[in-house]
DNA sequence: TGCGTTTCTCAGGAAAATCACAGGTTGCCG
DNA sequence: CGGCAACCTGTGATTTTCCTGAGAAACGCA
């Protein structure tokens, strides 16, 4: 086997216009992920969600496609379904692996199979998440997989930074201005939102998309309330980092500005 | 090191911006593996595992294939089931040792299979794990034959240091604060595995796929019940260092901080 | 074989997190 | 300034997740 894969991503990134961290291919492409799933409505989801990140997605709804498709597509990641229905989960990922030897996957389980055998799936550096998920627990395990995946440097990806607050990925610790600061894992992945994109208006209905499970069959002032759960932690007694733009949504930006 | 050893390893490290270490050979290239073995889904869930140390992996499924595959491939490590269907477990490893004759070999063995035989084999410095095993015992064991092979400097290598916790990977001895701490088996490599990956969240998932043997069926609450069992022992009264990130996992870190 | 140790299951209970509900507050408009 | 819509947040019920004691089974060793 080659061990200068010509498919290996770097874990390049750049920071557009807006203040979105991407990530980006070695010779500044896009990063390419193969969603496979055969519910049609569960790869339209992520497809255009993960196209939101500016990432090239294929996407196939068997095992037979998945593996034609990663043969020319040479993706740089796979999210696959465990139950498609030509063939077992294993066997797509070792027909997958014959392909593309190195390329990480993201299993997509159902919730009570996990205590069955999901034995060495995350081994071999992989993750998984259980249906249903929220968009962001997608995301962010896909762009970790990626990053790790790639030549294994640049470890200030996993810490986000806005002002004095930051977020780090890997161990799930935020803290402002040194202090640190305990989230539940809501309060996580709604921040970690936020923080995502820095300085621009995101809608009830965005966050509610994107952080909570798409079958969230909830009432929408979920979002109030953990708005609410934040600022008591993030911003209590200094000067606000989140702000509300009535009729519109809210946003995080630093401090001092 | 073409003209002297050009297959030997140094046991030259380097580290990782996740605070894994790495064993790297001499002119940087990553380290080599054969894996022997003829049940595919040993080998496939071996190779992944390998593969995410950063090592450069080939597999094969019998003598015949390692043989050949070890002519070319020149690797720095061998792991080898000692039962193939081609031919004996012995004869594999002569005819190996024919064509490398300082590579050091890890033995598979069945639990029962006769036991002196094979430990006549290690006394020449190879090494042997049992089947079913934990993929965090292959991956030190190898990590051992590969240091040791090399050049024998860095043997420090084999100490993990989180804050005032050290774990010898040699001796198996554990102490925190000078203090020595006995650990079973288990208890040992849950916490290596933890202090391997210190400040790093660590899902149930990911340590049962680790930790626990590859054909473990059990509950995935054993892992709580180890963690449980390692904080009476590690933190018992004092400051302690290992965290539970409510529905995300476990990680280990200095207590200062 | 027998005994101490280790591993693991099971289950109860504690703690934490999630969320609905509802009343209070704020900003915006005429 | 009054009224309305949008937003904020206290309270508590429900659910989820985690911890740990007790004991059974498997193991290791003499």
């Amino acid at each position: 086997m080659l061990s200068a894969a010509p498919d290996k991503v770097s874990a390049m990134t750049t920071t557009s216009p807006q203040g979105r961290t991407e990530l980006l291919r070695p010779d500044g492409s896009p990063v390419r992920v193969l969603v496979v799933d055969d519910e049609l409505s569960i790869t339209e989801l992520l497809s255009m969600a993960l196209r939101y990140e500016g990432w090239q997605i294929r996407s196939a709804g068997d095992g037979t496609g998945a593996v034609q498709t990663a043969r020319e597509f040479r993706p740089d990641a796979v999210v696959l379904d465990m139950m498609l229905p030509d063939m077992d989960g294993l066997t797509v990922l070792g027909r997958l692996r014959r392909e593309l030897p190195d390329v990480p996957v993201l299993f997509l389980t159902a919730k009570d199979a996990v205590e069955d055998r999901i034995a060495g799936l995350t081994a071999g550096g992989d993750d998984y998440v259980t249906k249903p998920f929220s968009l962001e627990e997608v995301v962010a395990r896909l762009r970790g997989l990626i990053r790790r995946s790639g030549a294994a440097d640049r470890r200030s990806d996993s810490v986000l930074v806005v002002g004095d607050l930051t977020l780090d990925e890997d161990s799930h610790e935020v803290s402002r201005g040194g202090a640190n600061i305990h989230l539940t894992a809501t309060e996580f992945e709604l921040l970690r939102f936020l923080m995502r994109n820095p300085r621009r208006v995101l809608s009830k209905a965005q966050i509610l998309d994107r952080v909570w499970s798409y079958d969230f069959g909830g009432q929408a002032n979920v979002v109030e309330l953990y708005i609410s759960y934040l600022r008591r932690k993030i911003d209590a007694g200094r000067e606000p980092m989140i702000h509300t733009r009535r009729g519109a949504g809210y946003l995080i930006k630093p401090a001092t500005s």
